[in-house]
DNA sequence: AACTATTTATAAGA
DNA sequence: TTCTTATAAATAGTT
């Protein structure tokens, strides 16, 4: 997006590397910022300069909760070993099945608050956070609900306008030259 | 970019969120490795789908890498303390200073619970979520100090581990052609 | 730091 | 999902 086409290459002007630097980390930040607000994501970005200057992007200004989240998914990715996809389980033995089983509702009765001696002090943050998190959502979710609500109602009423106005255009239709070839 | 302006907001529709979130993510990722390469820096980008899907982009594929430059970057400024571009206020005209100034005391007696009349329902909603962020990362905070201190003794014993080597290679340095150019 | 000609990204539609 | 296309947005080169 310029006046010329870029080459996947290092830009080996150190004024131009530098200009080039400045305009798209602007815009990558940008761009991170967007997709964590129109797509409700949870973004870390992180970009050190040639120069070993840090500019740093984190969804709600936590990239500690963030990094958090990525070393748990991590770990959790490793102990099941083996991706994470919807259809694998299918392809998994019965043993494999069982420990993945057993994980995720170890999880979950942690989400839930329950046996959560087991856990180490970073564990509990995080999970803390998670919860915290859901119900930033579901409150969220909550107050629009009331909003949806009126939303739909509002549309109703205009839906029932523009059926008025066809009824009132078929009683009495507004002239027009056809009118005439009957005479 | 594209048939409509976007409007930075939630995407309450779950199909076409789910679409723009495809789309955006490869864009991301295209652009975190092209200033990545072009501009020699170190990027590190993480991604979690709102359905809790990771995805990431790393300089060289080295994550890990990445995060524990951050993680360093990160303890080292906290050392050497000098929070934000608070200098930023030394260049500016007599003007503008009262102008931010009054702003920010605005700002503060809101957060503080003060004069929220005047405030509309998304700007009270806005500083409902700032202050419960705030309250977040306060307890994180608090619950951190003990960790922080364990880390900091343990990179205390690193740097004297890296001080002995290098008093180490003093006695006895290494052989290199340099040792030749008296003969 | 601005400008603008172009390229690039992408929203909407199919 | 994937392709297409009209348009918005980013930005390379320039001033």
């Amino acid at each position: 997006m310029g006046r010329g086409k870029v080459t996947l290459k290092r830009i080996e002007n150190k004024i131009n590397r530098q200009v080039t630097f400045s305009k798209r980390r602007s815009g990558l930040l940008k761009k991170a910022h967007e997709i964590s607000v129109l797509c409700d994501a949870d973004v870390a970005l992180i970009i050190f300069s040639t120069k070993g200057k840090l500019c740093e992007y984190a969804t709600d200004s936590s990239m500690e909760r963030i990094l958090d989240r990525y070393d748990r998914h991590c770990s959790e990715m490793q102990r099941t070993s083996i991706p994470n996809d919807s259809q694998e389980i299918w392809t998994l033995g019965n043993g494999k099945l069982k420990a993945k089983l057993e994980l995720l509702q170890k999880a979950q009765r942690h989400l839930m608050g329950e046996e959560l001696d087991s856990l180490s002090i970073k564990e509990l943050h995080s999970y803390e956070q998670q919860i915290d998190t859901a119900l930033k959502h579901i409150r969220l979710r909550k107050d629009k609900d009331l909003q949806d609500q009126n939303t739909l109602l509002s549309n109703q009423i205009k839906e029932k306008k523009k059926e008025l106005e066809q009824l009132t255009h078929e009683l009495m239709p507004p002239f027009h030259f056809g009118m005439l070839s009957n005479w």
